[in-house]
DNA sequence: CGGCTATTCTATAGATTAATAGAATATCTG
DNA sequence: CAGATATTCTATTAATCTATAGAATAGCCG
């Protein structure tokens, strides 16, 4: 085999990466898989696609080794072939962030609008979950909490928040956590918390961010708030 | 603007850079401007295809704003728009390493195989120059180790090596280096020095890894050898 | 086993991309 | 300014990809 012949077949593997994250729905269902194993069911409707055409665009994650899939009865979940995929993904948001000015603008309009108070870092959140200053909701999916989620949060998925106001504590700061920089549900949850008058604020990394940290995850419907 | 409108906005600005490298040659075209900035021409010979195609990957790229353009003259130079798109590349390409069987076959069959004895680490690498019980070998075209190399290193590009025999000191061990992990300079040079009885073997990361890590670069023609 | 559900496979029309030829542009040189 | 060179733009065909319908498969439940 040539020099040549080599580099092609090396460099058309690497392909096959760029190829999986080529499309933008491919991207939402990774990340998506990034909070947990999901059937093909849940990732069609979460993406708003027909199950078929979901279906497809797993084929080409996984033909990329990208994802993996386990089956339990008639259902099929797909998880991350790991946490360097999870690690690229963000990879890849950070570098759209750095360089196309779009994700900028768009990431104004939506969130950083209507988040007016600055976003806590994971290390303030850090800090003050340590020193039991803040209540740490967890916003997503009740499912993506069990599957994983920051120690010490308490689980009240946005819609359910308006009727479940009554269980969180007045007095502490909020803070709102979900899946990442680009998740509008934590954005949501503290625009609501303000307006019915409590002190909240938005975490702008979600629990992927918190794992890359090499940080400890809490999994289970276990709700240790304290 | 919707939820679902902000998210079908925001990944198809991220799979902008997926697209960009969904195809084999564009990789190849970024990789090769890991090393320093090139013209068309340049990338077209090394690439060898048409100066036109090459025009029209470089298009792409640009679109994704992964290079950034410079002219000089009738000539316009490409580079990396940062840092991050080279560290990103590298994230690529262990992904593939670690996810696709195929990268790992090739690399045994082309680079491992030809490559008998243990490769050098960086840190080895770091320690030994420090050391000065190695002879470093910078195996990349002239016009790379211009853009940039290790401190230390001397250039002799693998197609003079047979020819420039004469300049490497014997005794000490000789090591050489080039692109990166996947590059066969360095395999090829390591080859025809232990023909010739030297002492070599190949470090499996190049100067774009050194410069990930933070290490310092050299720019110019000196032969800083010592 | 037969019906049911979740998922995948196969096929296909429409959209997108790749490769590249031909024309156009930008810059230098004299 | 005319000619030369490097590159890009425009247009075209072939190849590929997307979305999705229809058929097939795998496992559960009675």
């Amino acid at each position: 085999m040539s020099h040549r012949r080599f580099k092609d077949a090396l460099y058309e593997q690497f392909a096959r990466i760029g190829h999986a994250t080529a499309s933008p729905r491919r991207i939402e269902l990774l990340d998506l898989l990034g909070q947990g194993e999901k059937t093909v069911e849940a990732l069609a409707q979460e993406t708003a696609t027909p199950v078929k055409s979901t279906s497809a665009h797993l084929r080409v994650l996984r033909q990329a080794n990208l994802v993996r899939t386990r089956r339990e009865g008639t259902f099929v979940f797909y998880r991350l072939a790991g946490d360097d995929v999870a690690r690229f993904l963000r990879d890849l948001q950070t570098l759209g962030r750095n360089h196309l000015a779009e994700v900028q603008s768009l990431a104004r309009d939506f969130i950083e609008r209507r988040d007016a108070l600055e976003p806590v870092s994971l290390k303030e959140l850090r800090r003050r979950l340590r020193e039991k200053t803040i209540t740490l909701l967890d916003v997503r999916p009740e499912q993506e909490y069990a599957a994983g989620h920051i120690p010490g949060a308490r689980s009240i998925p946005v819609s359910q928040l308006r009727r479940r106001l009554a269980e969180i504590p007045r007095g502490r700061e909020i803070v709102a956590y979900c899946r990442g920089p680009y998740c509008v549900f934590s954005v949501e949850a503290v625009e609501l918390l303000r307006a019915k008058g409590y002190r909240a604020r938005r975490s702008d990394r979600g629990l992927p961010d918190w794992r890359a940290a090499g940080l400890p995850i809490e999994t289970g419907s276990g709700t240790t708030i304290r």
